[in-house]
DNA sequence: GCCAACGTTGGC
DNA sequence: GCCAACGTTGGC
């Protein structure tokens, strides 16, 4: 079981429109340490959903219901996507300004690769994050 | 193979 | 709206 966390700006696809479709697609990605950590990605493992730019915070947990296949937004094999499902809210979002203040967070690559939209997380990191959703 | 130019992401 | 970080492209 390994831990992720995703990036999406809400009003592009938001946590809300993932627990109204009940299931997606997680394409689009064109990046290829993003595409190597989707590759990883396997059934059950949970995925943190960051809303990026407006909103700037975690608010909740997703998981992994297909492995990486290919993306049928591309036109090159080479990229994929997973499906994801959301597991269940966040019971207060995360902040990202929490997150920058909470020592037992510096090292998480959300903050250390601001622009990497697939990232894992440590199981501490995981932990943490979650203690402060909920 | 180097690097300047350019595009994108995402925080501020 | 600006800009830093960083990835990609293309000329040489």
């Amino acid at each position: 079981m390994q831990y992720w966390l995703v990036k999406s700006e809400p009003e592009t696809y938001s946590w809300a429109d993932l627990v109204r479709d009940g299931k997606i697609c997680w394409d689009g990605v064109r990046n290829y340490q993003a595409r190597n950590n989707l590759q990883q990605m396997q059934p059950g493992d949970l995925v943190l959903f960051y809303h990026s730019v407006s909103e700037k915070a975690v608010v909740g947990i997703a998981k992994v219901a297909r492995t990486a296949y290919p993306d049928p937004t591309a036109d090159d094999v080479k990229w994929v996507a997973v499906d994801l499902v959301p597991e269940r809210d966040f019971k207060d979002a995360v902040t990202l300004d929490q997150i920058k203040k909470d020592s037992r967070l510096e090292n998480i690559a959300l903050l250390r690769q601001s622009r990497l939209s697939v990232m894992p997380l440590r199981p501490e990191e995981f932990e943490v994050l979650l203690s402060l959703g909920n």
